[in-house]
DNA sequence: CAAGGTGTTGTCCA
DNA sequence: ATGGACAACACCTT
């Protein structure tokens, strides 16, 4: 389940831990997660210095000094964590680094997730396909709805694909459309100007909001501590049969598309006046 | 206890 | 371009 915020903790303490390391050993007891091999994985990592590692959406990548990259990606909720501050046994995590100086990354795969060695020429891996990442500072508003022009589906299935915006998922969706005042089906041409103004605020609001506390409260850091981010905050997400936080009405469950979501009847209507 | 829901991504198909 | 179905098979709730 992590998504921007969450990844983007991760990072920065990964950055902090591990950049200018360099890799003295790697076990991978679950090759599916790997692009290569697990022997040319450790081949492709072993011996080298790991450089700054960055967050593009739900991607964490770290650029090898000798060339390359490392890219990580946690799926649905994979557990990563310093050697240090593992809380089970080394072979409940699937992926094991260690480094010179001692430290290392261990990672505990829950459904799927992905350890890849890029060579670095690009076009090689999912990440040369994701959109320009929900906070950076070049998506400003008129960059969004420059995004949105022309595209004719359904506003949710947009901002969770991550080929038009990287960092979006199910769970911060929820309250980004319920706060802007937007029906997760409503089609793409019918928001106005006004509503993609709202929504762009409100994308980054939640989300650097979560970022200020470390992600979400039932995902936990590189050192196993929890994120500040309660979905208590929310108004409408996982508040199914509570009051909307902004109106009152009771939050329904609907379907919106193929993943669940929670709406307020009242806030978000299907069809909204005017349109 | 068994069944079902759930979060992500890529691929395949209409 | 768009979305739906599906596969990867862990873990929690019902």
């Amino acid at each position: 389940m992590p998504e921007l915020p969450e990844i983007r903790t991760l990072a920065e303490q990964m950055d902090r831990e591990l950049a200018g390391s360099r890799i003295t050993a790697v076990e991978v007891d679950q090759e599916k997660c790997l692009n290569r091999s697990v022997d040319s994985v450790r081949r492709g990592l072993v011996g080298r210095t790991l450089g700054p590692f960055e967050a593009h959406g739900k991607w964490i990548r770290s650029p090898l000094a000798e060339g390359g990259a490392l890219a990580i990606n946690l799926g649905m909720g994979a557990e990563v964590r310093l050697p240090r501050c593992a809380e089970e046994t080394p072979e409940n995590y699937k992926f094991r680094m260690h480094t010179a100086d001692g430290g290392g990354l261990f990672i505990r795969f829950w459904w799927f997730g992905h350890v890849h060695l890029l060579d670095g020429t690009g076009g090689e891996g999912p990440m040369d396909r994701l959109g320009i990442d929900a906070l950076d500072p070049a998506l400003d508003c008129g960059a969004f709805r420059a995004l949105l022009a022309g595209r004719r589906g359904g506003i949710k299935s947009f901002l969770l694909n991550q080929k038009n915006i990287a960092g979006i998922g199910n769970f911060y969706a929820h309250d980004l459309l319920a706060r802007s005042g937007i029906h997760p089906m409503r089609p793409i041409p019918s928001l106005e100007p006004g509503e993609i103004g709202c929504m762009y605020r409100t994308m980054r609001d939640l989300l650097e909001a979560s970022v200020a506390l470390g992600g979400a409260d039932y995902e936990r850091d590189l050192y196993g501590r929890p994120g500040g981010f309660s979905r208590r905050r929310f108004i409408v997400g996982y508040r199914e049969g509570e009051p909307c936080g902004r109106c009152g009405e009771t939050v329904v469950k609907i379907r919106t598309g193929s993943t669940p979501g929670f709406i307020c009847p009242d806030c978000q209507p299907e069809d909204p006046p005017g349109g």
